[in-house]
DNA sequence: TATTTTAGCGTACAACTGTACGCTGAAATT
DNA sequence: AATTTCAGCGTACAGTTGTACGCTAAAATA
């Protein structure tokens, strides 16, 4: 019933969205991919495209789950680091920004798909970006002395200061990289105390 | 001197800018912006174009400029208002937003090209970001108890926190707006809170 | 007035894009 | 064994892009 068939379709389906991904870097983003290109390097003729996806548009609708998930199995990680005992502001910054250094192009697409053309794109990104906050919104209400609706604004407001600093860490080397992950721990420890103060 | 020629063609490449610009939406990015199309909405022929820019870079590094100026024009007048008795959370808050609403397509410039694919565009944008967070950090100096390095990263956490929720205003109504507005006020507020604790 | 400068135009071209259409051969189904 | 399904291919086409080149007319300069 797996079928030597459709087995191979799930592989070169596969091959088009990592062809796509070594396409992203830092001089290339997502809209200006091209459909043949992005066949080229999978192997395939350029009509043979359409046998897997409709549009560029949803082969990109899937990157941005795959990187989704990629981020969220990283996070799973970290939250098992601490309850082993780490900090959560350090363990959590230093799990982001692996996810940065080791998937640095599905990070992209979610940095700049976020402010995209596309509408379904930009909520996709939302969406992912969502999930994070949620989970370190619960993870505030239950182990700080936080009311729900301030636990959830302090989780919005740290999970962008990260997302920022990575967005900039992409462009620095190793040492401005720590002077800015200091920074950003400072400015979260700012939100928490903040944070814990108003909201009882 | 000034010269009737000379005038003209400043005219053109104002026509360019603005042409520029008026492509720019939700659902177009300057980087899918294309010379031909410039051109023709500004009334030239495609050639021509060359008289003024040597590229569409160059355009949009010009660009970028003017939409930093258009800011700090804002800026400027928000610290009349200050000064004159307003909080200066809440009125620059406020200011930004209307920077957002009136001139959204300047906004969307600054805020795709600073994560977008060329380094001098990220590099341009994060130079008009530096001056904001400065002038913001030597506010927070002078004005409150708190040191300078504690002072500057203060003000680049709330500027981030500002920008970003400026951009996701432009895709809400004004409902949703009101609340994310709101929740802005309390995050800056956690931030003040706490630069202010830990910076002495 | 004679000369130089230059903003803007039109033509032309090669490169590339997305995608419609019909074929093929092998896997899947009957 | 006969039939159907379908992933992948090649050809073809119309549209768009950036830009090289040389011309023109009017403004600027001498």
């Amino acid at each position: 019933m797996s079928g030597v068939r459709a087995q191979q379709k799930q592989k070169t389906r596969q091959a088009l969205i990592e062809a796509a991904f070594n396409q992203l870097s830092a001089e290339h983003s997502f809209s200006n991919l091209s459909l043949r290109e992005v066949a080229r390097e999978a192997g395939i003729a350029p009509t043979s495209f359409y046998r897997h996806f409709k549009d560029m548009n949803e082969l990109g609708l899937t990157m941005v789950d795959e990187a989704g998930l990629t981020l969220r199995q990283l996070m799973r990680q970290a939250r098992r680091r601490i309850a082993s005992g780490g900090s959560v502001i350090i363990t959590s910054v230093e799990t982001f920004m692996e996810f940065i250094d080791t998937s640095s192009n599905q990070f992209r697409l979610l940095l700049r798909e976020r402010s995209g053309t596309s509408k379904a794109f930009r909520a996709a990104v939302a969406r992912e970006i969502k999930h994070f906050i949620l989970e370190l919104a619960h993870y505030l209400e239950t182990e700080t002395p936080c009311d729900k609706h301030h636990a959830y604004m302090q989780s919005e407001a740290m999970v962008t200061l990260v997302f920022n600093a990575g967005a900039e860490a992409l462009d620095q080397d190793a040492q401005q990289r720590g002077e800015l992950t200091e920074r950003l721990i400072w400015q979260l420890r700012y939100i928490a105390r903040g944070a814990n103060h108003y909201g009882a």
